[in-house]
DNA sequence: TAGATGCCAATTGTATACAGGTTGTACATC
DNA sequence: GATGTACAACCTGTATACAATTGGCATCTA
């Protein structure tokens, strides 16, 4: 592996993983002094975060890790809601016995609500499941952009203290997600899918947030998606039932 | 403009314009002669290529040009098909007077028929179109996924010697998909939306390709989407009528 | 002759020196 | 005291030297 991938990806874990915080400002000697490369990998794995939207460049300025916003927050959502769906019901088509038992292994964690490491641990899984699912769809532009929107999400899902009881649905949702995607029905998967973006943005918006950003958490809980951004599940709902 | 930008833009635009055959290796000191710049912003320009993938890297042996497949093609329809409509029914709602006035002048060509000059021409206010559009859904990442998407999708189109009499068509259903934007109307924009992608795959299908491709023309020939991704545009329309 | 092995040219990965730009500060001027 | 300007420190952009890796080719061996 060279230094330059190494470094992308350490730099990478630390910012989803909020070692910096929002907004900050980083300089390219900083960073080849904490990850012990020269400018020019630094400067080529702060390209590529570039390119993934996890740092903002201002030529000749600097570097600055991207802030958390109320609107990229909506914008990752909404995206995800048109995206996952569809990728579930393509694999619900095409994926091969073996993308099948890697998704169950990716559906098959156990939450132990409180415990911090845990909770990190589940949200990895949730990530790993999700671009697991669209990778099955067997059109890899759908895992990329699932890989990209669930890495920017996680850190907003950092900022949470913990999801409690609310880890026992979300499982519940993945295992219906994965159950339909098995039985090979494209149109219940899209529409488990659906339902589980959805339910995940409500409880999002009720869930208590760290205090550092609660000006963010405050915005956060305010969001409401566009008519036209929620009706591509109602009309699922309605031609099925 | 710094010498990396430069560098990125202009040989984005020859890998686009089909200046470099696909699929063809170019070393470094190739691109450093050809576009006038040092080592140092040619690779910065290549590795922004790769995420845009536009071009493939393999350590220690070079840059490839990406080559043209026809599961690229298939990949990147699938997706604009679930892309583009979503993002026409938020245009509807969200979308500014001034960005509707946008719209409008990219929609509004003429396409002579025959004259090679005039199709490049037509091909690149399509593209804006789409993006604008995209833009005009208040998400931006809409925006950066449209972008995409409709830069790798112009290299298929590339290949194709001219669209004849298809423009009028094209001209039309790009007219309908404004006018229900400019109406607020979310449905309606999001089913001419659907209609005029699954229309632009039919319409390749069919069309004369250049020779030196004749083998990837007659795969795409035979391409047929999967029941669910086609799926999409079907409810709408039996919602509506 | 088929296959393995070691060397070499070519190319990319990395480090670093140098050039160019930006920002903040100190000082002169109004 | 406010404002504008010159300068300096700092940082990024670019160029280039050096290190590391690859793949082909010649050579050797069975």
């Amino acid at each position: 592996m060279t230094e330059a991938v190494r470094v992308h990806l350490e730099l990478r874990n630390d910012i989803i993983g909020g070692e910096f915080a929002p907004g900050a400002s980083v300089s390219e000697a900083e960073l080849c002094a904490r990850y012990g490369a020269s400018r020019t990998p630094v400067r080529e794995a702060c390209r590529r975060l570039q390119e993934e939207s996890l740092i903002h460049i201002v030529p000749f300025r600097g570097y600055f890790i991207a802030p958390l916003t109320v609107a990229e927050f909506r914008n990752l959502h909404e995206v995800q809601l048109v995206i996952d769906p569809a990728a579930a019901a393509l694999a619900a088509e095409r994926a091969s016995a073996e993308q099948i038992r890697s998704i169950e292994r990716w559906a098959n964690y156990e939450y132990h609500t409180g415990q911090k490491s845990s909770y990190h641990t589940f949200l990895e899984w949730n990530q790993n499941l999700h671009v697991e699912i669209a990778a099955a769809s067997g059109n890899e532009l759908f895992a990329e952009i699932t890989a990209n929107l669930q890495a920017r999400l996680i850190r907003y899902f950092y900022m949470v203290i913990s999801m409690d009881s609310f880890g026992v649905d979300l499982a519940q949702e993945h295992r219906e997600i994965v159950r339909a995607i098995k039985a090979r029905k494209p149109e219940v998967a899209r529409q488990k899918s659906s339902e589980h973006v959805l339910k995940t943005i409500a409880r999002t918006m009720s869930l208590d947030f760290a205090s550092q950003n609660s000006e963010l958490a405050s915005e956060i809980n305010s969001i409401s998606l566009e008519p036209s951004a929620r009706q591509s599940m109602q009309t699922r709902s309605r031609r099925r039932l």
